[in-house]
RNA sequence: GCGGCAGUAGCUCAGUUGGUAGAGCAUCAGCUUCCCAAGCUGAGGGUCGCGAGUUCGAGUCUCGUCUGCCGCUCCA
């Protein structure tokens, strides 16, 4: 089957099965936001849940943090993300081509000085001057008009990007017949602001509100909760905080389902080091995340780390790990190496101190930090395009069966009855109202017993429970295993301890945490 | 955002030169009792993405619009 077809098959039965489902579809949905149905969010809660607890749990020095959604302006200032993320963007209709439209500007004005560089040269030398004896008379009236005319259209750029005034800034491309590179035409489209942060107002009067942004990141709410936590928790470097949370991104093209979404679920972690020891952290998350990853049973040939060779303002090393996705290899994680230019900036803009004071050492510094940002989201998808199979059974059968971790599925056991009579019916309710306080359950006496199987494959229940008219005899029954569909007799009374070793998290994260 | 393609039941799709909708699977109720789907009976479910236009009549033609997919573009 080709990979694309996996992916569209993977998209429907996300629908069918109460996985994902498009946000707002009665209203013909919402661009690249999605709903996690009845199924999706027990797989998702679980997915967090392996997180979390891998985190907090397995080391003693990180600890948890809930921030909240809004945080203050100048956060995002501190950070950059204000800056980073308002691109005044045009495109070019006939090569189909976008341009910063600043950028545009710029070049054009580059040029302009280009060729009134050329000019006075070219007199300077007719007049046997030097360069600068030349400009200093400045006599050459084509010189003083060029560089009048440059001048203002200087002037009134820096005044269109101050006011954000994008028609000005388009008026300015058509005045100075700026031309598409790669078409040569001008045929321009309406400047378009691309604010990549969701904004919105804080306040109830519209003279009295503050304009906040929805964050595009989880991880400022860690930075400037650093010493809260550090003080309170009595922390010492190295130390982490972790932190699940939604982050929105208004992305120009959101697609691909749920791997690129306007509202989106992060699980960080920042981890604070002494200036210097970073790339030793960084290579010890770097396994423990890949371990994380292999926990979960896909093995190795489904990842892979991507360095990265052009590095972001903030880090000075970073590396992706990817998921062999059916549209190919694809970042779910990254992890940077991000310096102390986040604390630092909160130190500056703030004017609080963000420092350490290590008693090891006896001084004061600002921590290094190591990051590793995972999207929730992504994983979800990496989970559901690894256990996704269209199995060819005997016969010319097919069978789709999602080959979920067993630990990480939305429904742990299925209990049937044979058959709908003889009392095997009330037979297997008792029994799954004894198994429902450890496990998530699913009863269903309707249709065959093998319909009622492939019911259990395609939502990736690992375990049924079928009562035969033996259980009523010797309170046995059979448990059919989900991918190797076999079965065995197991006793009533071990069958909590029989499902519970084979799907509880507690045996993975021993696993990873050696 | 631009270009190409598409939008009919929960899913996959059919619907011929325009004559007010079908199939399979799924779902539900009942029968059947069979350990690996598709046995029998019956039922529910669609203003054919939305809005206009042409026409006596539009799922079918025209325009607009929304949404999705692919490519380009962007991606701290």
């Amino acid at each position: 089957m080709a990979q694309e077809d996996v992916f569209k098959k993977i998209v429907s039965h996300c629908k069918e099965y109460g996985f994902v489902f498009p946000s707002s579809e009665i209203y013909d949905g919402l661009g690249a936001v999605y709903d996690y149905g009845q199924m999706g969010v027990e797989l998702k809660n679980n997915i967090k849940k392996y997180w979390w607890d891998s985190m907090t749990l397995l080391h003693d020095n990180v600890v948890g943090l809930d921030s909240a959604i809004f945080m203050h302006p100048t956060i995002w200032k501190a950070s950059g993300h204000v800056d980073a993320f308002n691109d005044p963007l045009i495109d070019n209709k006939d090569s189909k081509k976008r341009y910063r439209a600043d950028v545009l500007i710029e070049d054009h004005l580059a040029k302009i000085d280009d060729k009134i560089k050329k000019e006075v040269e070219k007199a300077a030398k007719r007049f046997g001057e030097s360069f600068d004896e030349h400009m200093f008379k400045q006599t050459n009236q084509r010189v003083l008009d060029n560089q009048k005319k440059r001048d203002e259209i200087h002037d009134r750029f820096k005044k269109a990007l101050n006011d954000n005034n994008l028609d000005d800034l388009r008026q300015i491309i058509i005045d100075c017949e700026i031309v598409c590179p790669i078409s040569g035409t001008r045929n321009w489209t309406e400047v378009r602001q691309f604010n990549l942060m969701f904004a919105t107002d804080m306040g109830s009067t519209s003279e009295g509100a503050t304009k906040v942004y929805l964050r595009p990141e989880t991880a400022q709410g860690i930075f400037v909760n650093f010493l809260n936590v550090q003080k309170t928790g009595r922390m010492k470097i190295p130390f982490g905080i972790a932190q699940i949370g939604k982050a929105f991104r208004n992305e120009i093209v959101a697609r691909q389902f749920i791997f690129r979404m306007r509202e989106f679920e992060q699980m960080e972690m920042q981890f604070f080091v002494r200036p210097g020891e970073e790339m030793t952290w960084f290579n010890y998350w770097k396994n423990t995340r890949l371990n994380w990853h292999l926990g979960m049973g896909f093995g190795n040939e489904s990842y892979r780390f991507h360095d990265h060779d052009k590095l972001a303002h903030y880090a000075n090393a970073a590396t992706d790990i990817e998921f062999n996705m059916p549209f190919g290899f694809k970042e779910v994680e990254g992890i940077h190496s991000r310096t102390d230019f986040d604390l630092s900036q909160h130190e500056k803009f703030s004017g609080k101190k963000m420092q350490f004071f290590d008693p090891e050492l006896n001084e004061s510094y600002t921590p290094y930090v190591i990051e590793t940002s995972i999207g929730v989201d992504r994983t979800f998808l990496s989970i559901l395009s690894g256990s996704y199979d269209e199995e060819q059974l005997d016969g010319g059968e097919t069978r789709v069966v999602l080959r979920l971790p067993a630990f990480l599925a939305p429904v742990k056991l299925a209990v049937l009855p044979l058959v709908k009579k003889d009392g095997l019916p009330e037979k297997a309710e008792k029994i799954k109202n004894a198994l429902k306080f450890s496990f998530t359950c699913q009863y269903d006496e309707k249709d065959s017993i093998g319909k009622r199987y492939r019911r259990q494959d395609a939502i990736g229940t690992p375990y049924c429970i079928t009562v035969d008219h033996q259980t009523l005899e010797d309170d046995t029954v059979t448990v059919r295993d989900r991918d190797s569909m076999e079965q065995k007799r197991v006793s009533i009374s071990d069958l909590e301890g029989f499902i519970a070793e084979r799907t509880d998290m507690k045996n993975v994260l021993k696993k990873i945490a050696d």
